[in-house]
DNA sequence: GAAATCACG
DNA sequence: GACGTACGTGATTTCC
């Protein structure tokens, strides 16, 4: 039997006005808008490249609307008649549309006098006739009254925007009807956009209701009459007429002549040529690129990745598609306006949401983006376009005037339609730092860019010469532009003369404020040019510019601390410091400083004569942990003392007293702030506090984590992958034994002691699981030894029997060396680039350095990726599941922290549970299962 | 501001 | 022949 025939049917006009407001300001080198086309073209991209998957397309065809008018207008003359024009740079692009399609080689559908939903109809039941299934892309609810299933052909519909299919059930979940019955739903709620009557106060939910309690639109206005005296009764009995004409609008003619057969849609392989030709044209270059790297069409190649199709999350940003970089003169610091009144203001506004491209920054009193109060914003549209907004500027001294500046909440009520415009790409350098200082006044900056991020992405590790490897704004300026920016502290000062940013003078703070727009601006163009050439797109787009509100969103939540548990603990530590302190101090027989290393170590080694103290490089003796335990070993009872002084002194000092310090007093929760640029593998790093080491390893430090608490009723959840380095490394190495007892659920350290040495004790069981850190860090015989108190040669031969082993993981390490000495950069699962300018180092020690943490970046940052993803799905699954309680507070690496109503714990668990299980796919698709854990309780110690 | 130490994954 | 030994972070203290 042949293999059943799947014909796509693609709804492109609606597509492109949804396109069209979903994407950035995009032009092509000749400035014409291409924004809507580049969204067409990668959706197109992405079917045709499905044509081997299992539910692909074996045939695809574009329908477009070929005029505005239709029999429809001949029916009823409002038929959409209040539909107001396309925009001025849509309009050049309908024609694009079909110059794509024709790129792609793909038939295209147009006919005078019907719509394209009517062509749709048409083509998808003659398929279905024919025993073919038929997949509608197009998300119009008109369509989907074409969902059905006849004789075991289907037709569905794919929303590509959403990446989600639509059959049956999603069409009952939505209107409360099966599909057969959706247009006599439509005809009694009519539709304000195609300006279809139906019957007036009928919305959606009545008009489900009647007709799925009477069974059709005739039968439901029947029973009109006998209904008891109401509203809705004289609506439906004065508004019959007009549900009837609805009906007749909203129903899709089937019959239409099909200019093209069915059996020519067939998708074949797409010619390169001329999809390559208008690829170029338009500027597509990381279409382009992919084109060329697949040898071949979308249609055909294989090399492509599906990760690189998979559109989940972000609305596309300049970043990644095509951009010419345009021609920047010198920053010049006069060029800058200070808006001053509301006119100016307006102005700007317009500018702006015209360019539908802005660099926003924001100025304020402090750094802390949870309290800090708003000085002021600027907006940039172009180099040297910019302009400094001041809204909270007066001086400290109280005779001197305010100077003149629009008010505060005007100017937000003004500035907020612009910010949140999905038409409109705000550009930031950190933007999650002015995503939270604005959302603190009711807007919510969307979507985004954000430069210090795209530099991240595609410079993480690399250091430049002289200038640094960072990704602050100052250090992008001269690296990439060459321009040396104004630094803070010429403008508000520095230590205890330091003023805030409110206090600087207008004439002052507008170069300054001004400039890092420009900047930001500036920058945005040359990273957005850099990308796609460069490989960050990927990683970019998919995982970490999607993760930018969401982080936002759980440092503005905070967590809970219990501030009188905290001082219980301080005070209960103090008395014990200042006891350890006496006794310390008697035992050495002299007064010291404990805390300070030089003087302890002079101590120990000089005045009581202890053996074994060893000096580093800076002539000192070490005295750290290691060296304190074999003192203890050797009998120094002083040792244990200053080893439980110094726990104790850190607990206090760094969280007992800290945190309490902490608690935000406007909230009552500690905010942190997570940075998304910290770590060179991807990690995110958290500051000012750190919530991600608060103890747990000790049972006095973990008294500290009974102090985070949830809110009356609430509990703390706490979900962690279970192992998943070792997980990633078994992936990634390919090593069976590894996979298969992950598969099992086996506990992984007591079967890598089998496969070493025949038989598990606690012993064994104990070695194999610092051999298996030791691999995932990147291995020495002599580190090792040291953790394992053995020799060196002890240490290498069990490298050597893991080795022979796990071979696979061997291969590994010389693999990723291998392509890391050669490319300079290694690769995560998901692309993400971390970079190791010294791994051809002539210095040993550099060398193996950067060796060992080039063996270990693909697997941490792969990790890193996973739970990132599983961050940025996360909010919206539970949304969809109901679970709009749920708060997500905190990441610890491979640990997500949650505050949740007692009573949603059990509908919440699972789907926390699955989103992080499946957090890869479909990009990737492991060989392990990822294990999850989970626990609640009245505190995070409690969780665990 | 650097160095030493230690909290976490 | 010396190097200096596990990967990735941030906060605190002491001392220069």
């Amino acid at each position: 039997m042949a293999e059943k025939q799947h014909l796509y049917l693609v709804d492109g006009s609606a597509y492109i006005f949804r396109a069209y407001h979903r994407l950035p300001p995009l032009t092509n080198p000749e400035g014409t808008p291409v924004g809507a086309v580049y969204g067409y073209t990668t959706m197109l991209w992405k079917l045709a490249q499905d044509l081997d998957a299992a539910d692909g397309p074996t045939h695809l065809a574009v329908v477009l609307d070929k005029s505005s008018h239709s029999f429809r207008n001949d029916i009823y003359d409002q038929y959409k008649a209040n539909r107001p024009d396309p925009p001025e740079d849509l309009r050049p692009q309908f024609p694009l549309i079909r110059d794509a399609t024709r790129a792609f080689s793909l038939p295209l559908v147009e006919e005078p006098d019907v719509e394209a939903d009517d062509m749709i109809a048409s083509y998808a039941l003659a398929a279905q006739r024919a025993g073919w299934d038929v997949t509608i892309v197009s998300s119009d609810k008109d369509l989907m009254q074409l969902v059905s299933e006849k004789d075991g052909a289907r037709i569905d519909m794919l929303d590509t925007m959403k990446d989600a299919r639509i059959f049956i059930p999603e069409v009952e979940e939505k209107f409360g009807v099966p599909p057969h019955l959706l247009g006599d739903v439509l005809a009694l709620m009519g539709d304000s956009v195609d300006n279809i009557p139906g019957i007036y106060g009928v919305g959606p939910k009545t008009a489900s209701k009647l007709i799925a309690e009477n069974g059709s639109l005739t039968a439901a206005l029947d029973a009109a009459p006998d209904m008891k005296k109401s509203k809705l009764k004289e609506r439906l009995l004065e508004g019959r007429e007009m549900a009837e004409l609805s009906r007749v609008l909203v129903k899709l003619r089937c019959d239409c002549p099909l200019p093209i057969a069915i059996d020519d849609m067939k998708l074949a392989g797409i010619p390169p040529e001329p999809l390559a030709q208008f690829l170029e044209t338009h500027g597509f270059n990381s279409l382009l690129k992919r084109l060329e790297a697949g040898a071949g069409s979308p249609g055909r190649t294989t090399n492509l990745d599906p990760a690189k199709a998979d559109m989940q999350g972000a609305p596309a940003s300049a970043a990644g598609n095509a951009q010419p970089l345009p021609e920047m003169p010198p920053v010049d610091l006069s060029a800058y306006e200070c808006v001053q009144t509301m006119e100016r203001l307006e102005h700007w506004i317009a500018r702006a949401a015209d360019a539908r491209l802005v660099a926003v920054d924001t100025e304020t009193s402090a750094l802390d983006a949870i309290s800090a109060d708003l000085a002021g914003i600027s907006l940039a549209l172009g180099p040297n376009d910019a302009c400094y907004i001041p809204l909270g500027h007066g001086g400290s001294d109280m005779f001197a005037d305010t100077p003149q500046q629009v008010d505060r909440d005007a100017a937000i009520q003004a500035l907020k339609p612009l910010l949140e415009s999905d038409a409109v790409l705000k550009i930031g350098q950190n933007i999650k730092y002015d995503i939270n200082i604005l959302a603190r006044h009711g807007i919510t900056v969307a979507p985004v860019d954000d430069t210090m991020i795209m530099s991240f992405d595609l410079d993480a590790g690399r250091s430049m010469d002289g200038i640094g490897g960072g990704h602050g704004m100052d250090e992008l300026s001269e690296r990439h532009l060459g321009h040396t920016t104004l630094k803070f502290k010429d403008v508000c000062g520095t230590g205890k003369k330091a003023i805030p940013f409110g206090e600087v003078p207008l004439d002052k703070a507008t170069p300054y404020a001004a400039e890092d727009a420009d900047v930001t601006w500036r920058l945005h163009a040359h990273l957005a040019y850099r990308m796609p050439g460069e490989g960050g797109v990927r990683i970019y787009q998919r995982v970490d510019r999607p993760l930018i509100p969401v982080v936002a969103h759980m440092e503005r939540e905070g967590i809970k601390v219990d501030r009188a548990e905290l001082a219980r603990l301080s005070e209960t530590f103090a008395k014990e410091i200042a006891r350890l302190e006496g006794e310390i101090h008697a035992d050495a027989g002299t007064s010291f400083t404990i805390g300070s290393p030089k003087q302890l170590g002079e101590v120990l080694f000089d005045t009581l004569g202890y053996k074994g103290g060893k000096k580093g490089k800076s002539g000192q003796y070490s005295t750290d942990q290691s060296v304190l335990e074999r003192l203890a070993n050797d009998g120094a009872p002083i040792a244990n003392k200053v080893l439980e002084y110094r726990q104790l002194s850190k607990l206090k000092s760094t969280y007992t007293d800290a945190l309490q310090e902490a608690i935000n007093t406007r909230t009552g929760r500690v905010h942190t702030s997570y940075s998304l640029v910290g770590a060179q593998t991807g990690r995110l790093s958290s500051t000012d506090p750190n919530l991600q080491n608060i103890p747990i390893r000790t049972e006095i430090g973990r008294q500290i984590r009974k102090a985070f608490v949830p809110e009356d009723g609430n509990v703390l959840l706490a979900a962690d992958y279970s192992q998943i380095e070792l997980r990633l490394a078994a992936h990634m190495a390919d090593v069976d034994t590894l996979t298969e007892a992950f598969a099992a659920g086996e506990d992984i350290h007591a079967r890598t002691a089998r496969e070493m040495y025949g038989e598990v004790t606690r012993d064994t069981r104990a070695q194999a699981k610092t051999i298996n850190f030791a691999i995932l860090y990147g291995i020495s015989r002599w580190g090792l030894a040291g953790r394992l108190g053995v020799e060196a040669d002890e240490a290498q031969a069990m490298i050597d029997t893991y080795f022979q082993r796990f071979p696979g993981i061997q291969k590994y390490i010389v693999r990723t060396l291998e392509t890391v000495r050669e490319r300079g950069y290694s690769e995560t699962l998901f692309g993400r680039k971390t970079w190791f300018p010294r791994i051809n180092s002539k210095n040993q020690a550099e060398r193996q350095g950067s060796e060992r943490a080039a063996i270990n970046a693909p697997i941490q940052g792969t990790s890193a990726d996973i739970i990132k993803r599983a961050m940025v799905r996360m909010l919206p699954a539970l949304q969809e599941a109901g679970l709009g309680n749920v708060r997500m507070l905190l990441q610890v690496h491979d640990e997500l922290v949650f505050e949740l109503p007692q009573t949603d714990i059990a509908a919440a668990s699972p789907v926390i549970e699955r989103v992080m299980a499946d957090a890869a796919l479909p990009s990737v698709t492991l060989d392990v299962p990822l294990g999850i854990e989970i626990g609640t309780g009245a505190s995070w110690d409690d969780a665990h």
